[in-house]
DNA sequence: TTAGTTTGCTACTAAAAAGATAGCAAGAAG
DNA sequence: CTTCTTGCTATCTTTTTAGTAGCAAACTAA
């Protein structure tokens, strides 16, 4: 799965998330995303470019409609890592 | 997200995929992923089990409830990503 | 018991990926 | 021209991942 294979790399789902809302220069998500050096974030962006899911323009990056989709497909595993955390420290304070 | 730190690692997702059907013994795994080797096979399982996604008994790995209802989550995925490269090979075509 | 298998696992070493530092080139603004 | 911002990358170090080889426990069969 190709698609898993972008999101896996380090920092790339983190960097799709601090563009839901504005548009950022690389500079930008370099500082609100701390302790990134700027070769893994524009390898990361490079990636992301390629896959179509952000776009470079004056403003700097943003999503692409791919890219809001995608999130659109990520939002049930929020409420499940709820469920699935509670799990495991059920399971843990059992165990040890 | 400590749920795709989990997911993240090479073979996991891949892993959880085999034991969708039967159980399978480590060695059965192995033979049916091919190349992979013993030692990230175990520390895959090892963090699978951990997370309390898959099981071990004398039949061999399977996945746990937790382990399907993830499973579940993952399938929309399958039908966008269709979405997804069709675009790309658009895009590339057009392009170069 | 002993020899042979299967299974689960792990030391050890090599290869690959990720990361940090430093700095360049292009464009904008003064 | 100088200064600043932005996008990017070459180089080197550190961390992860992978491959080989092999051990110990449980089981089978003689």
């Amino acid at each position: 799965m190709a698609l898993f294979d972008l999101l896996r790399r380090p920092r790339s789902l983190g960097n799709l998330w601090q563009l839901t809302d504005n548009p950022l220069t690389s500079r930008e998500l370099q500082s609100s995303c701390e302790s990134v050096s700027s070769t893994v974030l524009n390898r990361r962006l490079k990636e992301l470019r390629a896959g179509l899911l952000i776009d470079h323009d004056s403003h700097g990056y943003e999503l692409t409609e791919m890219g809001r989709e995608l999130f659109g497909l990520l939002e049930p595993f929020g409420q499940w890592s709820i469920h699935w955390v509670d799990h495991l420290s059920k399971y843990r304070s059992e165990q040890g």
